[in-house]
DNA sequence: TCATGGGGGAATTATATATTCCAATTTACA
DNA sequence: TGTAAATTGGAATATATAATTCCCCCATGA
């Protein structure tokens, strides 16, 4: 078995004998270089014999050292994204490096906020959406952008939507709602005060709520969606947060849209508006 | 050179001879099996010598066979992701396929967008920025959202921005500007007539300006960064624009800070004053 | 028609990989 | 503590694979 050689080495070094663990060793250490080496190469460098770096290699499960090679080729590849995730940029860092590291960190809060989110949530967050008669979307501080996003391409598709404005504005204009509306309601933390009043309003008031982001308070919204988000590159920055809530916000729109029927027209229709005003 | 063997295959295909051009159509049709061939099994499969395989590899620019199986074992690791860009999501997808898709979308917009922007052209964009006394952030539409986001960004590092508002309170605003300042521009398209005019205004008075997606007009801002984005998803909902563009002006606000000192000091400075306000 | 040059393959050589066998060390048990 | 069994690791060997060489053939142009 060999879907994952790096992790499968680590979780048996222990019960490794010394020379299978300079091997180990030295490919967890360098798998980089280590593909570019011979076994015998290898051998010397490891001091071990070249016959123990085939028996190792049929040991964890290759026909030959080549095809352990290429696995590890592979293997570095695919992590190659995911290895500066948790580095953070230091002032010394060229250009080209801070953009890697910026743009793993992106993929890494796309990745694993896709993970978290289960298909029966998201359905069920579908669900709401296309069953509400009116929607208030509530965002505050970074998260406003957010709620004008969704809310913006939602109205595209003729959801009457509420979004912008103060706080104030916003809980008068729950107050008319009903079990037949929806409050999504955006907060990476859920821990900001307006967020929190207004899901207990709507939540006591029978109003659904689709809540995007962490949410600890009871009562809880009927459905969550997690946001992940590893704030490491320019701490608290919240770019990978955004990253995160616009990954989000963008499945459901889109799983919205695959619901309804004929997508494209409408939207070339806003398009047409849009490029008569010109 | 081996950035990139399979385009480089697909580049060059033209050219080759009957032989060449049957390794390597192999090779792109099957990249996945070639990796576990030997040259003489490629050999038999292409209908050509094992030496040919060989000189093939070398012309390409390895060493040999075995290094080009490994390069090509990883690339096809790197690109496994990738697959599903061109694909579009279909009426029958399951929920699971359109979140792929999805995310295959956005990964493509960032990579893209990254690789479409030089250094070098970075490196002034950041400078005209960390140059800059006052500015002037631009975008309507939906790109008005992400000139919000890199203006509250910009302003939590002490830059006097100005953004939001309509059209022609901006053009007012950026009347007072001067060659101190900086104006920045955002638009996917380019053909926003609010933005034509506020870019030529700039230029006419020699204010510095800094574009964010194409621009075909003259003249020319002093510095454009691109944004690359497929629209193929869901046809004009503006997904992968959206994501192109938070990935260059994340990009630019990463690198600014990185050129300012304390970071930390600063940032954290802002959250702690948010905290005071609950 | 004949020289020239480039591409391709057969045969050869070189190199790398895999197997076998044996020695050394450890382990198990009397 | 001594001895047999077992396991590990390396030297030597055998095999497979890769790389080079050399030569033929065909296309091109004089």
């Amino acid at each position: 078995m060999s879907t994952n050689l790096i992790t499968s080495l680590n979780a048996r070094l222990e019960g490794m004998s010394a020379s299978e663990r300079a091997i180990a060793e030295v490919i967890l250490d360098a798998p980089a270089e280590v593909v570019a080496l011979s076994s015998q190469a290898l051998a010397k460098r490891c001091n071990v014999s070249q016959s123990s770096i085939i028996k190792f290699c049929q040991k964890v499960g290759f026909p030959g050292f080549p095809a352990l090679k290429i696995e590890l080729s592979a293997e570095t590849a695919r992590s190659e994204n995911a290895q500066q995730i948790h580095a953070g940029i230091f002032s010394d860092d060229s250009l080209g490096a801070v953009a890697k590291k910026l743009f793993a960190s992106k993929i890494a809060a796309l990745s694993e906020t896709m993970k978290a989110n289960p298909n029966a949530v998201l359905d069920a967050a579908v669900g709401q959406i296309s069953a509400a008669n009116r929607i208030l979307i509530l965002g505050v501080g970074g998260s406003a952008l957010v709620a004008q996003d969704l809310s913006s391409k939602l109205a595209k598709f003729g959801k009457a939507v509420i979004a912008g404005g103060d706080s104030h504005i916003q809980l008068a204009n729950l107050a008319s709602f009903g079990a037949g509306d929806l409050l999504i309601s955006i907060s990476y933390s859920g821990t900001t005060r307006e967020v929190q009043v207004a899901v207990e309003f709507a939540l006591a008031h029978g109003v659904p709520v689709l809540h995007i982001g962490a949410y600890h308070q009871a009562p809880a919204p009927e459905v969550v969606l997690h946001c992940v988000a590893d704030e490491n590159i320019v701490r608290s920055s919240s770019i990978a947060t955004r990253t995160a809530q616009m990954a989000i916000t963008d499945l459901l729109f889109v799983l919205f849209v695959q619901g309804q029927g004929d997508v494209a027209a409408r939207i070339s229709d806003s398009h047409a508006l849009v490029r008569q005003i010109r």
